[in-house]
DNA sequence: TATGAATGAGTTTTCATTCAT
DNA sequence: TATGAATGAAAACTCATTCAT
């Protein structure tokens, strides 16, 4: 009620609210047109603000990118940390990541589809951007050594290149949020099922069928 | 499909060869940068000629990604067409198309990272760029009907969604255009088999193993 | 000479107290920056205060320098005005000015600076600065009959170009207030007493002439 | 006479050229309105072309700036250590380096306007300015040891603070930049040797010390 | 064919200023 | 009085494109 309080959490939340708001608006547009291809006029005509406005709040058009993708970044890995810490066998923590992955892809649907494009160009052109290469780096390494453990373990196939399985994954499961509509006739967690079946049986008829 | 553009006496003039030298550096830059985010500068550096000399040979930066994109698509469809030709069966046509898929991947690189890309903001952007949503459409109508006539030929599995099988195959098969370095550990062909293993079989040890 | 800007009351009110504060503010910053360089952000962080708050107080980023500059002259002219009023001859009158001058910069160490850096600048480009061009003529029309004066007598050396020694002596001197700091090594008073003494035996008549 | 050559020799010099005409036009812009509050358009106006042109030439309005100072800093210092390298004693010395400040002044005018007026500016605000800063203590070392040295000798009175003399001279030497127009009633020269008598006439040991 | 200087429209960014609270 | 979000005009800078040589 004091004016005092107010300054404490309302108006840092309001602005951080404000910032979150302008974010999802810069997040679409940028997804769909690509980073390099929007302009920061489209971001604030999204936004419903003029151009300059959007300064008041960010550094330039590239702090908005870092502050999507870190966001982003931040929430897969901790997901991805909770289902490591878990303990699970290797086919229950592959479920368990795709899964996540298709939280985390419906959660900021935009934000991978602009990891996916725009990365090597944003890594290649500021220095700022260089933990997107480390992000990429680790979650390759996490997902050889499941798969490892899984075929150790006998529970994957071990006629298969490892790091090809891995690309296979990676790219049909993250390249889903650049079509994937929430809302649409799938849940996240229906395609990820699916997803998962796919990748674990493939899509033959069983001999047995 | 898309425009063509063929020398007026029909022969492989030197006017062509140096077109082609000049779009093989084009296409590795906007493959690597994205289309907006390169200039025509570093075309041109790439090429080792100066900027305002590109426009001897093309009248844009448009046109260049034009020529680019179509003489892939042109490829891609003679080997679809080839392939629909042949009047296999679901799973061999399936397993020829992937082959298909991979070749023309060897065979235009850049060009198919472009397409991946670029599509959706050329679409957007200019008209002349229509018939890459065509080719789309196209390309999504061939795998459905494909699915649909395995499924109906008890080839491929009954339980799965087709619409999200034809983009599981789409995403991993054409993503792989993005890593993909002709001369690498595994060849276009190893990798097409590996592939189509995981999308037959899936990833999962066999009960007999 | 200058605009007046004084309370309706002819009081010194809290609000006139406020002006001062926020102005010496701006002036320290505008001394440090130059004009045009600071941003009325860079003022009000200054005073402690956010950039929209000045607006209270003042009308234009310009109206803050505009009074700061009159304030200065018109303290100046105030003190020149006594010095010629007192009727002494002119190597005193000289010896009287160079200590006001020096006064005046103790005070208005900031202005002066603004004024030295931003004058050409300000008269350029706003008709409301004109009376700083009419200032700056005055000052030299009254070194020039001074000098002349000073010649006649017999107390200044005759072989000396006068406008150059004006500019000479103006230059020194005032450019002082670029390094000058209030409570360094030398009160102001000291400098002046060495700056005359270096100009006083330059330009005055020898004895043996 | 042919290509190659005219490449070799021709075109580049053809390009100093022309940078050093945009740079001249530049600086007398830059010393007339104050760097800051110079436009690039204003720049561009002043040599006859468009603002974006520039940048054909120049990587930024602060590039410019820093080629026409280093320019002008290269040439001073190149003087003054021809002038110390002499071995003169200290009051020829001084007589010789007031006189190669003027010729410098001459030749660099708007570079010394500008050095005087934004050096404050320019190493606060950028880092690669920092040479500036010291240019200013090597010059600011130069003659107080030559003002000792002076002393010592018996040439230079020793009832005079040394630092202060030293920007007394600077001050009334440097800032003639301001003012001064080649082809004026007086030349550099000229005003050099009136400066000089002022200036040694005062700091002059008198015959009867 | 290629060069390189220039164009000019458009982009990102800055910043004095306004105004509802 | 002060805040802070926004405005909008102008600034710095970019870059596809042109054109005389």
């Amino acid at each position: 009620m004091s004016p005092r309080r107010r300054d404490a959490e309302g108006t840092t939340s309001a602005r951080a609210v404000r910032r979150a708001e302008l974010l999802a608006a810069a997040a679409e547009v940028f997804a769909g047109r690509g980073y390099a291809a929007t302009t920061v006029r489209e971001v604030a005509d999204a936004a419903g603000i003029l151009g300059g406005s959007l300064y008041y709040h960010f550094d330039s058009k590239e702090s908005m990118v870092e502050e999507i993708l870190s966001t982003f970044l931040d929430d897969m890995w901790a997901g991805f940390d909770r289902v490591l810490d878990a303990g699970l066998g290797a086919r229950h923590t592959l479920e368990a990541l795709i899964a996540e992955s298709f939280r985390c892809m419906d959660a900021h649907r935009h934000a991978v589809v602009i990891y996916q494009k725009e990365s090597p160009y944003l890594v290649a052109t500021w220095e700022r951007f260089g933990y997107l290469a480390d992000s990429r780096q680790r979650h390759e390494e996490m997902w050889l050594a499941l798969l490892e453990r899984g075929v150790a373990d006998g529970e994957f196939r071990s006629d298969l290149d490892r790091p090809l399985v891995y690309r296979f994954i990676r790219d049909a499961v993250w390249v889903a949020a650049s079509w994937y509509q929430p809302g649409a006739r799938m849940s996240a967690e229906e395609v990820a099922k699916q997803y998962l079946a796919m990748v674990l049986e493939g899509i033959q008829a069983s001999p047995e069928d």
